[in-house]
DNA sequence: TTGTACGCGTTATCAC
DNA sequence: GTGATAACGCGTACAA
């Protein structure tokens, strides 16, 4: 049996209302008192019992995360990364991280309803938007505390508070780095479609294109799915109809390195033949051979930073900064080659 | 305002208890009473209370998973594969998971306290066991289900619900491989020395070696820390100390990354000069250049099985197994080079 | 400084 | 079939 108040309040002699407030740190409560009670609690072992003083104080002191199906096939990292910097910040606040892993079945709102109008969390961490992101509404029409990482595509309207990428920036930087290295046949594999921030990186290339003088191509570009996969089957098609090609840019890391794979099958040398980047530096970038040019980005850092964001929306906080967009830096590894001959 | 039984209760004229028992669907309640209510609640968008049902009913249909933070440094792929396990067999028996990263300063166990003390899970799923681990006994003094992923170090008793790989079998498959292509002077690079599957692996090359006709040399072993770094800098170590090594067996796939660093940068190449082995097969594994031989490891399906386990235990159903010793599959890839002359 | 009384929203027991 | 009523364990206004 579970020591309660109740308990702590027999043995002591006080009463529940005295002992929950020694415990809780008020003030007005005796010093020999506080000093009794609290002895009395370390020995049976008293934990607070949550369910309890979350249904009478209508706070759980949780934030959600719930992770799409989808992404339990790519991105692993980008989640893993997320979540580490989502968990730690919340436990620095003593706060804990409710889970859930959508099942493939399931309508996706589902979740969300559980959580939030179930009164499981404070609010939530909205992670991977989606154009017209029907989780966005939702929270906003329930009036619940949400933080987003990822902005609206462009041309949609971003009223809510979010931390994302700059990846306009990264991939135009990308492009430009290609560009000064000679290349003037450049490639790209976008993510898929829908998401949010395919549309800046395409524009990222795009005007990337024009600052250096060069075309763009509708045929160089092709969508991928943001797994090794994906770079593998996509650079092969790249290059079956574009030989020409001499740099690929892959928007992220696990493409690239299906690129790289695709290239070194071909007999071409990554780099010297034909130049490869991605996105988002995760560990394997660096160790990969040749080790890969990319833009590095904060998972971990955005993560932590949602969730104080949250939690001062939780408590009704100012934020100096509702609205953050952080640039990316370029990392030039061995996979961009030299100067073009 | 979030809708309530209450409200149901008066915008339908029954009464809270009928409402409440006719959205549980209990079988005592008329059918045209049901329909109307349902319909006012999803009018409303009722949602039931959680914490108040926690409450009520002493169940929150939650499991907890606390990530140690150690792990965030090292072996991320480890955990997202287990927590993405976890995760969706908890989902489709409609389980939430919380989650709590353990923060640097604090009492490991405090998190464990809260939790499981605090009554907000029903049960816990533990991984990464050590030597000695406090959770266990922590867990088992509580009376709690709990369900852990690998048993206790050789010698120990291991008297509570698992799953473990057979990593004794796994290392002493990699060093039979080897051996077989006629490597006699084998090195090997072990995880840290308090870590529960340890001495497994380290008898397991121990036997390998023995059944092979090889003599074991302790000065081929190292300690290192299951990160890529800790591959490298031990991969330098030993062949500055015993440059006539023709193998290396490394105890996860991510030192092995590092080993194959190590030797690229030293002119030497994988495979042909020296062979390198990991464990785990993270999905890096197969992209690595060369690709990598390893240990298949299902940590994702440990994931799921463990909470099954984990919930027929909350459920107190008997469980079929309670201690289960998966073995890994050897995956021989490029790393491995060919036949020694 | 301490105690009494109440309510958070739900489910379960019992009577009608 | 349905409805009062109590209880889960806690925090807090108010009174003493």
């Amino acid at each position: 049996m579970q020591a309660k108040l109740k308990d702590i309040a027999q043995k002591s002699g006080y009463s529940i209302t005295t002992v929950s407030r020694a415990l809780a740190g008020y003030n007005d409560v005796n010093q020999q008192t506080r000093e009794h009670i609290m002895q009395i609690a370390s020995e049976l072992g008293y934990q607070p019992n949550l369910p309890a003083r979350q249904l009478r104080i209508q706070r759980t002191h949780t934030v959600g995360l719930i992770i799409p199906s989808y992404d339990h096939v790519f991105s692993n990292e980008f989640f893993s990364q997320l979540l580490l910097g989502v968990g730690d910040a919340a436990s620095l606040e003593r706060y804990d991280l409710l889970i859930s892993t959508q099942v493939p079945g399931e309508d996706e709102m589902d979740a969300y309803r559980r959580m939030v109008g179930g009164n499981r969390v404070d609010g939530m961490v909205i992670a991977r938007t989606r154009q017209n992101d029907p989780r966005i509404e939702y929270l906003k029409q329930q009036k619940r505390p949400f933080v987003v990482n990822g902005r609206r595509a462009p041309g949609e309207v971003s009223d809510f508070p979010y931390i994302d990428m700059d990846s306009y920036n990264g991939i135009q930087a990308v492009v430009a780095h290609f560009a000064s290295l000679g290349h003037q046949q450049i490639g790209l594999i976008l993510p898929p479609e829908n998401m949010a921030f395919t549309e800046y990186r395409h524009q990222g290339y795009r005007d990337g294109l024009r600052a250096a003088g060069l075309d763009y191509r509708p045929d160089y570009v092709v969508y991928g799915d943001l797994l090794r996969t994906g770079g593998y089957s996509n650079a092969n098609l790249l290059l079956d109809r574009q030989p020409q090609l001499t740099a690929i840019v892959a928007c992220n890391d696990l493409m690239a390195l299906g690129v790289m794979r695709a290239l070194q099958e071909r007999g071409l040398r990554v780099g010297a033949d034909v130049a490869v980047s991605g996105y988002d530096d995760i560990p394997a970038a660096e160790y990969a051979n040749p080790p890969l040019t990319t833009v590095h980005t904060p998972i971990y850092e955005i993560g932590q930073r949602l969730v104080r964001m949250l939690i001062a929306l939780i408590d009704d906080q100012a934020l100096d900064e509702t609205q953050i967009l952080l640039p990316g830096a370029l990392i030039v590894r061995e996979s961009s080659g030299g100067q073009r001959g």
